[in-house]
RNA sequence: GCGUCCUUAGCUCAGUGGUAGAGCGCUUCGUUCACAUCGAAGAGGUCAUAGGUUCGAUCCCUAUAGGACGCACCA
């Protein structure tokens, strides 16, 4: 052997090994006869990367802890799949290219046209992509990148046009003029979860509408009241109550408005007034009031976030602007009460930073709280159905705490606004007849829902486009083959013949996918998505499968900086992965991102522990080749007769019982997704009790002992490196495959069983 | 407002109902053959605080303090 471990040499050697011998794909393990047909089928589909950038370090946990647990359980014998895409990330990608266009060129995206615009944004998602299935890669994940698949690619497209119109068939997709969160910024709506609320300070001003109106009301948002139509009170406040049903017209700053007064028992008696302005148009809370009192709704804010409203004082200006004009007029007219501070809690749009303007719109929406009779034969709400996807134990989430966290979500869950008013994405898969398009809300209008266009002339598509968590939610099964290789039989084409008469499981191929891999095994991602993407996934695998997408859930933590702070570029202090993998090795990389951490927290990173582990690394080559050097002829047929040899001496024995009890400890960790505890363990064997131990024994009896004793010893230190290179090739999958090979040429490691 | 997590060695973090662990850092010694990408030896901790349960608590329970976060409200 090499006195030195040669990193990088090694490990692109080895990928290259592993890529050509296929048994990434279970497919070929079965083929090949390391696994039987009919082995219980493990499977994990991958977190798509967004085709944004470059792999970090959260995607490199991610590959970490997901690789440990497939090649786990290829060991173990099962038929492993471990399915790999990429996930268009719709307004991100739009987002990233629109700024990087804008740098370079000054344009936005209206100046180059849809067509152009989207040629660029698959330029970059194309060359984002190639950068990240390289990385991937090298950080040693055993994907079977055969089965490939991309959020947006035909197959998928076709699954999400798939989707669209039997969930629209169900009456869950629905299309509807209600408030939704508008992005001024990225002029599109976006959904509740991609909402970031920020501190800010705002001026609460108390006012009476006009001299004559009886209640003085609270507001932060002055200008926005040319569009109240009731003022609200607590059905219980005394102070009120006289007024409750009655109805005033005022004069506000000039604009004539009708009131009624009402009472709602979401109104808090102790927040100023006690009253609050109803304002339909522009507040979603507004909006359900003015739903439950059946009020009117004046909308007085445009999509650009200018007044509409027909006065003088504010038409034409940004809400900014109108706020102050409308506050200084209300002071003039002597009908401020009470001017303060307060903090507030404003809304910003994750991607842009834009506030967000409530607007009423004509959009798409997933109905969550409507009873609809489910693949499963039962009829539920999708809120029900989500719940009891997890309550009822066909999902079981780890940590468990995050259970709480997901029931909290769906108990304050509305309906999804599903479309985007931007160009990279799913198409909306439904038509209408030119002439009537956007004309009128749906009563005039032809609209066809379909998973492909209509016959005939005159047909428009809609220019909308899908949420991207929309076909994110399909992944665990559009990357199986569904809908076309449903098994079912629901699918358009012609169904894959089944009539051989084979045993369920036992057949292999990609259009066997779902019938074989289909509830995933696992779904492993980090916490900080459980909302935007596990949750999505089970809805609609409850609409659509009529069962639970996965068995378990798996959430790791962020990866900060070693002062816990997130990594970014403008802090300057993001370590990469790629980087750490040439100057420590993947393997090093890997272990870093496992121990001394645990499920579900953040995990804090330095270079420094990384290279303790490619420290480890070292030893562990050091190990390999002390005991390679002692090799006899002798030892060489002794090690070919196996490990039950009978003249086996007390302290040879305890060595192999000692690693029988380590490896108990160690599966049953990861049969436990313990992979901190079992890596940690391996790691404390190996150094402190191989090395510290075993070896500094056993070097007498190799210097100064007979032929057969050195024999012997030699025999027995083999057995245990390669029984714990077999227990740490998960966590470092290279070195281990590499030594393995050296002691045992032509056996390769990652399909020997456990 | 509801809820979650964290507080353990100088730093970053694991862990356990019964003598407290890792990485890095620190001190001293060591380069004759597995390994200086190292070894040997060592210093360093009333496991946040106060109660309770227990034969026994760092671990379980309650409260308090500090820190981080999620959700809702945010007129």
């Amino acid at each position: 052997m090499e006195p030195r471990y040669d990193i990088n040499e090694v490990e692109a050697r080895i990928e290259r090994q592993w890529e050509e011998s296929g048994f990434f794909n279970p497919d070929i393990c079965v083929q090949k006869g390391i696994t039987p047909s009919d082995a219980e089928p493990f499977s994990i589909v991958l977190p798509p990367p967004n085709v944004t950038g470059t792999l970090h370090m959260g995607h490199a946990a991610m590959l970490a802890i997901e690789d440990i647990m497939v090649r786990y359980a290829r060991m173990q014998g099962k038929r492993t799949l471990w399915l790999p895409g990429t996930d268009h990330a719709a307004i991100a990608t739009q987002s990233r290219v629109e700024k990087d266009i804008l740098k370079q060129e000054g344009k936005n995206r209206y100046d180059l046209g849809r067509e152009e615009f989207l040629n660029r944004v698959r330029t970059f998602a194309q060359q984002s992509h190639d950068t990240i299935l390289r990385q991937t890669k090298r950080m040693g994940a055993s994907l079977d990148w055969s089965r490939e698949a991309y959020t947006l690619d035909e197959k998928r497209e076709y699954a999400v046009r798939t989707a669209f119109k039997r969930m629209h068939d169900l009456g869950l997709i629905y299309r509807g003029h209600r408030v939704v969160n508008w992005d001024p910024k990225g002029q599109t709506t976006i959904s509740d979860d991609e909402i970031v609320y920020e501190e800010r300070k705002a001026k609460l001003i108390t006012f009476r509408y006009d001299r004559d109106f009886p209640i003085a009301i609270s507001t932060t948002r002055p200008e926005t009241k040319f569009g109240d139509t009731a003022v609200a009170v607590h059905p219980d406040d005394e102070r009120y109550r006289a007024f409750v049903g009655k109805e005033y017209d005022a004069d506000f700053c000039g604009t004539k408005i009708h009131l009624t007064v009402i009472a709602d028992p979401s109104v808090e008696k102790d927040f100023g007034t006690g009253a609050l302005g109803v304002t339909p148009a522009h507040s979603m809370v507004d909006w359900e009031i003015a739903e439950r009192h059946g009020l009117p709704f004046q909308q007085i804010i445009d999509e650009r976030g200018r007044m509409t409203v027909e006065n003088d004082l504010v038409r034409e200006k940004k809400t900014a602007e109108a706020r102050e004009i409308v506050t200084e007029e209300l002071r003039r007219r002597g009908l401020i009460e009470k001017e303060e501070e307060i903090p507030q809690n404003v809304a910003t749009a994750e991607r842009t930073g834009g506030i967000i303007e409530p607007l009423p719109k004509l959009q798409w929406f997933i109905a969550v709280d409507k009873k609809f009779k489910n693949p499963a034969g039962t009829e539920r709400t999708l809120k029900e159905l989500m719940r009891e996807a997890v309550a009822d134990g066909g999902i079981a989430i780890l940590p468990e705490r995050f259970e709480r966290i997901y029931f909290n979500w769906i108990d304050n869950l509305r309906d999804w606004c599903i479309s985007r008013q931007i160009w990279f994405g799913h198409r909306i898969p439904v038509w209408y007849k030119k002439s009537d398009q956007r004309s009128a809300i749906s009563d005039h209008e032809e609209a066809y829902v379909g998973a492909d266009a209509p016959e005939g002339d005159g047909w428009e598509q809609d220019p909308d486009t899908l949420d991207t968590w929309f076909s994110s939610g399909l992944w665990p099964f559009s990357t199986l083959g569904w809908p076309h290789f449903a098994p079912n039989g629901a699918s358009r084409g012609t169904p894959h013949s089944t009539a051989d008469g084979a045993s369920q499981g036992a057949q292999t191929g990609p259009e066997h996918d779902l019938m074989n891999y289909f509830p995933n095994s696992v779904m492993e991602t980090g916490y900080d998505i459980i909302f935007f993407w596990v949750a999505r996934m089970i809805l609609m695998s409850s609409a659509l499968m009529g069962r639970v997408p996965f068995r378990r859930v798996y959430l790791h933590g962020l990866v900060r900086d070693d002062k816990g702070r997130k990594m970014s570029k403008s802090l300057g202090n993001i370590i990469d992965p790629l980087t750490m993998a040439d100057k420590y090795g993947a393997d090093a990389t890997r272990l870093s991102l496992i121990i001394g951490t645990a499920p579900g927290n953040d995990i804090k990173l330095s270079e420094d522990r990384i290279r303790g582990y490619r420290n480890f690394s070292t030893k562990i080559w050091n190990i390999a080749r002390f005991i390679d050097m002692n090799k006899t002829e002798i030892s060489d047929q002794r090690l070919a007769i196996g490990d039950q040899e009978s003249r086996i001496s007390e302290a040879h024995k305890k060595y192999l019982d000692d690693l029988a009890a380590l490896k108990t400890e160690v599966t049953a960790h990861l049969d436990n997704f313990e992979f901190h505890l079992a890596a940690e363990k391996l790691y404390h064997y190996v150094w402190h009790e191989l090395a510290d131990v075993i070896v500094e024994a056993e070097k007498e009896k190799l210097r100064g002992g007979t032929d057969e004793e050195k024999a012997a010893s030699y025999t027995v230190l083999a057995q245990l490196l390669i029984a714990s290179l077999k227990m740490l090739h998960p966590f470092m999958p290279f070195i281990t495959e590499e030594i393995h090979q050296i002691f045992r040429p032509g056996k390769m490691l990652m399909v020997e069983k456990w």
